[in-house]
DNA sequence: TTCGGTGCAAACTCTTTGCACGACG
DNA sequence: CGTCGTGCAAAGAGTTTGCACCGAA
């Protein structure tokens, strides 16, 4: 579900650093964009490899980076000592439900938190450029289950 | 700063699991509590080393997950793939602002944010354990700097 | 033609684990 | 005394990097 405009940006993300807009540059994008739940960096490079599509394992990394640099990927983070990855561009921000027991991720999103959190900005002069808002608990099947 | 308190609790929840109160357990404790801020586990195993007392960074480790468990620490990150730590037993709930620049981090707290995140769990089921907020951005020095 | 990009493998960082010995309960 | 904990070193997992070749601009 990748739109244009998403690839026009990331062109002219890299035009204004002076880097260039390749194949596997795009193929990654691409593959990426095809998943809408959060995805680790290993599993992309397994997808793409699985298509026959040829990139090693750095480039990935490296266009990953790059990505969450221009702002169409959020790396995000569940605890578990490895960074995740979610398709930003044009999707409505959300946050994060996680059960501790299955890893189960629910995505949620409140307009009064995110007031909130300007508020608090204003009140360190912060200027805020993102944020990460997780709860841990336990999911209903996990509660019945318990 | 280690209340008593806190090794009482240790000591109960080390019960509880059959497990042993150890004077390497103690000591982990200790020299943590005495640290207000974050820590990662290699800094709390260099100042343990520092002191002369004497523990392997696997232990470390290990007592920083039972410590985790029985609630008395909590675990925390800041996106750099790797394990922050806090003491946390006796001591409000803070969020933290994290500066992309500097990496500096000031704690928050916020009573109507926190009202809402019951909210959110009763509306998806979840049993929340707890949380972290964390907003990213630049703090007022590298805002005035850039 | 010229920088920047790529693949590969090795290096790195943080964390976990297997094992034999040691000590808390 | 039995079981659980410990240190050590090696293994693991995820990620980054150096280098020689390659290709977008």
């Amino acid at each position: 579900m990748l739109d244009e405009s998403a690839k026009i940006r990331f062109k002219e993300y890299l035009q204004s650093e002076r880097q260039k807009y390749t194949p596997e540059r795009l193929s990654i994008l691409e593959e990426l964009a095809s998943e809408r739940e959060h995805f680790e960096a290993d599993d992309l490079f397994i997808r793409l490899k699985n298509k026959g599509i040829k990139v090693s394992r750095a480039t990935v990394y490296r266009t990953l980076d790059i990505l969450v640099r221009s702002g169409i990927v959020s790396k995000v983070d569940f605890g578990k000592n490895k960074a995740y990855f979610e398709y930003h561009y044009g999707i409505k921000h959300h946050d994060h439900l996680i059960c501790i027991k299955c890893s189960k991720v629910v995505e949620f999103e409140d307009s009064t938190i995110e007031k909130h959190q300007e508020r608090i900005c204003q009140q360190y002069g912060f200027e805020m450029t993102g944020h990460s808002h997780r709860i841990f608990g336990l999911c209903e099947n996990c509660r019945k289950k318990k």
